[in-house]
DNA sequence: GTGAAAGCGCTAACAG
DNA sequence: CTGTTAGCGCTTTCAC
């Protein structure tokens, strides 16, 4: 910047005044320095104008999800980063993996790097520890999942809803055993999805068959093969999760039972519409819920004090074709 | 760091000293500072600290891919983070939706930053704007394709080598003809798989038929039902990426004719295995490939000035039922 | 409108 | 082993 100012003959602070897009300069000055700019092919320094600034905004939020190789993740990372993008404000990105440690550390990085703000999806039971360990002032907006011990915004899809909604249809088509399938029973949307399943099987005082703490698609295969397996089993499948989805139609596709048992995911999922017969799901909008996210976020950064909100997005029922089978003769006869 | 100092009774330097693990401290001194640092509650200034430091190194790296929405990005992505944390090292991500202008204006973004270092899927044709873009010592590995105009490690997949062994593949079960469904010509490693393609047919002497320009999969599944339309059409379809032959699979379905013309996909894709007849794809290893980009680009950040090297990904033909249908009698006697 | 001086929070260099 | 001084690259304050 000493450099621009001796070719361009200005002082240093025009330098500034100039690079910062200030106004109340003369153009011809103005030209001279950013010739000069051109010539030296100088760049300001980010991390020493930040320094000094007033309003010491980086740029930069940080986003802690889930799995951002997961396709709800990855959504809503993309959505984010188009609304980051239109604002010129770029992502840094964590996978968290439902690990408490990780929320915390990436945290804590992500605070250090002085974000400007964070969209989190908690992993961990208790977010109390962001008062101590984020700088005061930093936004956080809470996605997918509210926080516990810690106000800011939240993103939330209404999942008991969509869950009540899933179990009803099912009912609808004549199901009276259905069966839940969970993921860990210490991520919230587990509990939520469970409850509205519950809630679903109460008004008709219908027996749950409930399974969680499914990680992953192959437990999620064992588990709806080891529920089929029983002398009377359930005629109808509700699961929780993308993952957990796609592990039941494996089993289902491995028994031969596709055609007969019938299923309705949590989680709209590629190619669902492609598979014989078609998933019926209870599809969340992950693109609108990382735009909210944002949009939040950035009023927030933008001086928004309001009390905390709390955004609700819809769930969808997308009958494709699982989840209108009905019962076999022989469950309903038995 | 002043009322650090102040607390614990030390200058300024015993403190910076302790904060960065310097071994030549007093163990009390260190108890001392140690104490007054969880006292006040005090974090160091990352950006202020960078500025001094001889390594100016900011921990953070760029990662810029096609869209981090796609599972192929999605997986590169995720490998890169993996890598990236185990060396305590954060991951800026943009996607650049082969726009050269994002692609541009993404790599600015993140040299101001000072990310140490960069791993690009490059969009544009030409990368010699790195040269200037880019601080000094900035190293990049390209990943995915090979740069133009600027010099630096490469990650690729063996693209043309992979198409010629789909197309085998299909010779081998009796089609003659075959076409090939691609993306944009401009982008490298469609042009790369088309070479394959064409190696492939040329040894027999057959003739091609060949689309490209097809960036979604809607408009792979238009011009598949275009081409199974005409009076002499294949009987075997290439097709050059995840989204094209998603697009294909839902236009054979919807003209009932799946079970009947062969299919052959680069990229695997979730799922792929559970469509009827399951899909045949030459499998890339996109975390082979993120993992292979990061270890290349911390060597260079360590300091490695060898000369570029590039690292080829093998891939891999999985047979699952689309590839290995024959050809028709029909088609046969025509 | 423009410039000189001070200082953001930290670390390098050197002295003790 | 510890402290002092200077200065990283920039923006602020306040005179001109």
């Amino acid at each position: 910047m000493n450099d621009v100012a001796r070719t361009a003959g200005v002082s240093l602070k025009t330098v500034s005044r100039v690079v910062n897009g200030e106004t109340t300069v003369d153009p011809t000055l103005v030209a001279r320095v950013r010739a000069a700019v051109a010539a030296l092919n100088y760049r300001r320094h980010l991390g020493a104008s930040m320094l000094r600034r007033r309003d010491r905004r980086t740029g930069t939020i940080g986003l802690l999800i889930e799995d951002v190789g997961n396709p709800f993740s990855a959504a809503l990372l993309r959505a984010v980063e188009d609304a980051a993008r239109a604002r010129g404000v770029h992502v840094l990105t964590g996978s968290l993996d439902e690990d408490p440690e990780r929320e915390r550390d990436l945290v804590r990085a992500f605070a250090r790097r002085h974000a400007d703000g964070l969209i989190l999806a908690p992993a961990g039971p208790d977010q109390g520890y962001l008062a101590t360990e984020l700088p005061p002032d930093t936004p956080v907006v809470f996605v997918e999942r509210a926080a516990t011990g810690f106000a800011g915004d939240s993103v939330l899809a209404r999942d008991a809803a969509g869950a009540m909604r899933a179990v009803r249809h099912l009912i609808a088509y004549g199901h009276r055993r259905i069966a839940f399938l969970g993921d860990l029973p210490q991520i919230q949307t587990t509990r939520e999805r469970r409850q509205g399943y519950l809630s679903a099987l109460g008004t008709l005082g219908l027996r749950p068959f409930m399974i969680d703490g499914l990680r992953s698609s192959q437990a999620a295969e064992a588990a709806t093969r080891s529920l089929l397996g029983r002398t009377r089993p359930p005629t109808a499948l509700f699961t929780g999760r993308n993952l957990i989805t796609i592990g039941a139609v494996r089993a289902l596709r491995g028994l031969g039972r596709h055609r007969d048992a019938a299923l309705v995911g949590f989680d709209d999922f590629p190619l669902a519409d492609l598979l014989e017969p078609a998933v019926t799901v209870i599809a969340q909008d992950p693109t609108a819920m990382g735009h909210a996210a944002a949009r939040a976020l950035f009023e927030r950064i933008d001086g928004d004090t309001e009390e905390p909100r709390e955004i609700s997005i819809a769930t969808t029922l997308i009958p494709r074709g699982s989840g209108e089978l009905r019962p076999r003769v022989r469950a309903r006869g038995s």
